[in-house]
RNA sequence: GCGCCCGUAGCUCAGUAGGAUAGAGCAACGGUUUCCUAAACCGUAGGUCGGAGGUUCGAGUCCUCCCGGGCGUGCCA
């Protein structure tokens, strides 16, 4: 399967050229799926922008597009017309969509199957997506949720694309609150350090609470903390063994979220701010010589773009200020002064904001990494818009003949409840993951319960079965609820609405494949007697792989057209980091589905039709499950 | 005060570098099971895209102002 737009835009690109000589190269043909089905497939909208330039008219400057492509006669074009100001209306071969799909691997050439015949991005580029990030002695909660399934399913949508993808968990396991906690452990349970007693992240979260509480009243207490911060910081073994504890408690916890999640994180992926602690002081001490005040210049890289940035003590702290060109600062406080980016403050310590660059650095310099992408909430912009400018003003993404590393802040919005405030308990605190993700499969299951219980939908589920389904699609309602939303707006949670049958949801999805596998299945019986009838007829006529698309009813065309769109839906995920055009993109498929569902029956059709609708139901499964995969969700054969 | 984001049907949301009559789902109303999973499908109705100007062949989308909401705004992450 190739990318339907990509090969229209070579077209087009070669007939512009044709017509405005070099100076056609590297105009967008602006192709885009028709507004409407009755135009065509697809249309193009670069006459009317490019008449504009040009002062022709736009419909004189279509037309003249239109014949330079009839020329080239390509197969995948059936009909070109110029309509209203100058649209180019395009409908597609049928001849070239039934090709594209029997040339779609068959289920037993499983490598180039799992990808549907898709090429490999033809620039691979190793990508770190920074995503998840919980906090250590803390359970994970309904803040980390976005973060974890939105990054989860770039990681998964990029390495589908063939890039090199190095997922980075950068779990908050250092700062001063563990001299408290450690300080508690020992003082007032050092058995809770013994490896025969149970101490789960739960206990933890308490103990931390108490400490807390503790240091309040208690200056002794302060004391001992801020003394156990400074032996961990200096490797005593037994402050060291307590927060490798403490660290080894909350990965189990976080490990057994995203197992029950189903994210793709594991315990290699973990590069939390511990690993970065020894670079801090060097760091700074670096930055600060070398972009001090009076020698802001000598960023040779620098283009008029690039921000200029110096590092110096302000206040007793360390900063970063950045300027644009003009000299004006790019950040200012309430009063008009510049703003800086603290990265080292007054008392010594160091901050998120410095563990973020030792860790761009990192990656830029030890991962050469093409791009970086951060998953995290909207809030955070302006620290990331920092931490972009400073790592630019440094000169770190410049890159000699390979162009600049990307930096993205793939940022969401908050999930609200239906009072429109930001989701949490009853009591006003943060949901805990594990019981949101647990509440999800229990009213999975008691929907699948309430259908066995009535006999017109009863299936007959073994108790195994309704448990491995209520986790698919609780766990999947989750996922998807998230995923289908533009990334950038808050969301309200619902249950009723996620766990909906209804819309755009994973049930739905995921009943619409159940019920197609349902096809398959029964078609697979007579699979055998559909190769004998093909063996008995002209076989040659037959694709390799016994796959050969008739398009008898216009349904069927409409359902190989979008089947035919995954690709280009692929490319703009990516390239966008909009994973909602990929749910909008299944339902779209779904929808279709049910409409040759409706009007086209598989099982009961005459051999050459039942074997092409036959395909188009196993190719459309395989969409959905693929697709949903690249989502982080899981299918389930029956439900 | 300044910066960023948001305001689209009663509700929850799409709307891909400005393109043809603004789309879904829910809720409402009406229809479809001798037929491959009815947890389904189809249809009807519902909108001055917060308001006012502007840019142009063309604006939900770009610019200016205003109204309403969220977030951020020097030693938390």
């Amino acid at each position: 399967m190739t990318s339907i737009t990509e090969q229209l835009r070579e077209l087009f690109q070669a007939a512009l050229q044709d017509i405005l000589g070099p100076s056609g190269q590297g105009v967008d043909p602006l192709l885009r799926p028709a507004a409407d089905a009755k135009f065509g497939d697809y249309q193009s909208n670069v006459a009317m922008s490019l008449a504009k330039k040009t002062g022709d008219r736009p419909r004189d400057l279509a037309e003249r597009i239109v014949q330079s492509l009839k020329e080239r006669s390509p197969a995948i074009l059936d009909t070109l017309e110029v309509a209203g100001p100058g649209f180019i209306n395009i409908r597609l071969s049928d001849g070239w969509l039934a090709d594209s799909l029997n040339a779609v691997p068959a289920i037993p050439d499983t490598a180039a199957a799992d990808r549907l015949g898709l090429a490999p991005a033809r620039d691979p580029q190793t990508v770190v997506v920074d995503y998840s990030s919980p906090n250590v002695a803390k359970q994970m909660h309904v803040g980390h949720l976005r973060s974890t399934i939105i990054g989860d399913a770039f990681a998964r949508v990029l390495e589908f694309e063939g890039h090199r993808v190095i997922r980075q968990n950068h779990i908050g396991d250092w700062g001063t609150q563990f001299g408290m906690l450690i300080a508690y452990l020992k003082q007032e349970m050092p058995d809770a350090l013994d490896p025969s007693r149970e101490v789960h992240v739960a206990d933890l979260e308490a103990f931390y609470r108490q400490a807390n509480a503790l240091a309040a009243s208690d200056p002794e207490f302060q004391k001992t903390a801020r003394a156990e911060v400074v032996a961990l910081h200096a490797g005593e073994p037994s402050a060291l063994k307590a927060w490798q504890f403490i660290v080894g408690e909350s990965r189990r916890h976080y490990l057994a979220i995203y197992q029950k999640l189903g994210v793709s994180l594991t315990e290699a992926d973990e590069r939390g701010e511990s690993f970065y602690n020894d670079r801090l002081a060097p760091l700074v001490a670096d930055l600060k010589k070398r972009f001090a005040p009076s020698d802001t210049t000598k960023n040779a890289s620098a283009t008029p773009q690039t921000p200029r940035v110096t590092v110096e003590e302000s206040d007793g702290a360390i900063c970063v200020f950045h300027c644009n060109a003009d000299g004006e600062p790019m950040f200012t406080k309430p009063d008009g002064d510049p703003l800086p980016m603290i990265i080292r403050k007054s008392d010594g310590a160091f901050l998120y904001a410095t563990t973020d660059l030792a860790a761009m650095q990192f990656r830029v310099e030890q991962l050469g990494v093409d791009r970086i992408i951060y998953v995290t909430d909207a809030r955070q912009a302006q620290h990331f818009e920092m931490v972009f400018a400073a790592a630019r003003g440094f000169s770190w993404t410049h890159r000699q003949g390979k162009g600049e590393v990307r930096l993205d802040h793939a940022s969401f919005g908050s999930i609200l409840g239906t009072d429109r405030r930001p989701l949490k308990t009853r009591t006003g605190e943060n949901i805990k993951l594990a019981d949101l993700l647990g509440e999800a499969v229990s009213r999975a299951e008691q929907l699948i319960r309430t259908n066995e219980a009535d006999p017109a939908k009863r299936r007959g589920f073994s108790e195994d079965e309704i448990a491995d389904i209520a986790e698919a699609v609780g766990i999947g309602a989750v996922k998807y609820a998230d995923l289908c939303q533009n990334r950038q707006s808050d969301y309200v949670f619902s249950w009723d609405k996620m766990l909906a049958m209804e819309g755009n949801t994973a049930p739905y999805l995921m009943y619409a494949y159940a019920r197609i596998r349902s096809i398959c299945r029964k078609g697979s019986g007579m699979s055998e007697q559909v190769q004998e009838d093909t063996a008995a007829s002209a076989d040659s006529q037959a694709a390799p792989d016994g796959l050969d698309t008739v398009f008898k009813d216009p349904a069927e065309r409409a359902l190989a057209l979008q089947l035919c769109r995954f690709a280009e839906t692929i490319d703009s995920v990516a390239g966008g980091l909009r994973v909602n055009m990929l749910t909008d993109y299944l339902y779209d498929l779904s929808g279709a589905f049910m409409k040759f569902y409706e009007c086209c029956p598989v099982l009961s059709a005459e051999t050459a039709i039942r074997k092409s609708r036959w395909g188009l139901c196993d190719l459309t499964s395989r969409v959905l499950r693929i697709g949903l995969g690249l989502l982080g969700i899981r299918v389930v054969e029956r439900m």
